[in-house]
DNA sequence: AGATAAATTTTGACTTCTCAAAAATATTAT
DNA sequence: ATAATATTTTTGAGAAGTCAAAATTTATCT
């Protein structure tokens, strides 16, 4: 079995590398160890073909380091909503359990977790949870920033899981499947107006930050 | 923070030596290392206070080591209470699943399950369940096996918690909380048997047996 | 192209945890 | 009291994971 480092540094290279190689220094600076240290973890991944290395060049999983990166994925989304379902923990703060939990946790126990939710699609950051085959749904959507003013929109997915913006987000009501109507959108002040509710409560965020909203038809 | 070995080597010193000294080989045993690796081991938590290390007679917990060692018993307990009262895992399995999770939950998790529970006072097996300032009950009971014949008694903790036994406990209604009557015990046969409802479920275990069965008073 | 800067790899070192086997110590039996 | 046995400690070794700093390679800029 991987150990919790080797799964984390799977997790970290399949989140970070869409088909391409993911560069040594920023999965190192990712996982917040120094660049000697992720190469040396990235050739001991390869001696075991969890991954290809291209030396000077970076690195990219193989089928099987991909199964393993989704199994974990798999059991960090599950864990999270349970966090947030069952637990009543803050949306916020069930990153950093689940970053333990996901290693602690035995497949009887996830499918227990799993059966009492119901099987979900989606964590509470709208990312979608892979099943137990390793498939892993790749829905398209639209960011935010992007979409037409006067129009309502459902949050599908939160892009920036930074502590201060999730409880941003939660302060004004803005998770994944909620709606929201664009207001107005002001290229000159950078910044867009959103209605949460009907009971017209408001609010102003940059289309920096609202380019980390995902949303889709309602 | 201690590391999860070291939290076990503490546990387990907690539960092995009572105010005694507990032999080196004892501590390798219940742990599943080699010797030298236990006397490694308890050097360093010698050298870090946690313990108190005679060579060649024993190794004891300090007021430290003991504090934390209750802390990790909190934790394990705690998390198997919560396995079979909300996610439903069998009766024999969550000490396995705690050993793992015990070192993966955070404070703001565990007191979390701490109140989901209701602040439970022990754990599926009757074991006492430390409050969060490092006190546990410590409660006299008496073994089942030298019970008086026809009296009846509620079953208060099982003192031996491998599999096989639990199974066969769970199967014949033998769970702390649950009340039996002896119906016989026959020192010739070394067997006793029990009344374990009203429909008339007896069971028949040796007294051997019967000796890792705890009971108090109904 | 040649120099400078940035990214990456290597080297040497350290901690934690572990085992196997040899050495030392304590216990038990004769 | 010796010898035999059991327990414990030491020694030597290795895997995993990490860092700091030196060396190397690649990219960028005159
Ligand atoms: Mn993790
Ligand atoms: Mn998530
Ligand atoms: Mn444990
Ligand atoms: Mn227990």
């Amino acid at each position: 079995m991987p150990t919790a480092t080797v799964e984390d540094y799977l997790k970290q290279i399949y989140l970070e590398s869409g088909e391409k190689l993911l560069p040594m220094g920023q999965l190192a600076t990712a996982l917040d160890v120094t660049p000697g240290t992720a190469t040396a973890m990235v050739k001991r991944l390869a001696a075991s073909k969890m991954v290809l290395y291209q030396p000077y060049n970076g690195v990219q999983l193989t089928p099987q380091g991909k199964h393993t990166a989704l199994d974990v994925l798999r059991r960090h989304r599950l864990i999270e909503s349970f966090l947030v379902e069952v637990l009543k923990i803050d949306w916020a703060d069930v990153h950093e359990e689940a970053e333990q939990l996901e290693h602690a946790v035995s497949p009887r126990l996830l499918d227990a977790i799993d059966s009492l939710l119901g099987h979900p699609q989606f964590d509470p950051h709208g990312d979608p949870i892979p099943d137990g085959g390793g498939d892993i749904s790749h829905q398209s959507n639209q960011l935010l920033a992007e979409c037409q003013v006067g129009s309502q929109y459902r949050i599908a997915r939160i892009a920036d899981q930074r502590n201060e913006f999730l409880h941003f987000l939660a302060k004004h009501n803005l998770r994944p499947g909620n709606l929201v109507t664009i207001l107005s959108s002001d290229p000159a002040s950078e910044a867009m107006t959103l209605r949460t509710d009907l009971a017209g409560n408001d609010v102003t965020l940059a289309i920096t930050a609202a380019s980390r909203i995902l949303v889709c038809e309602p």
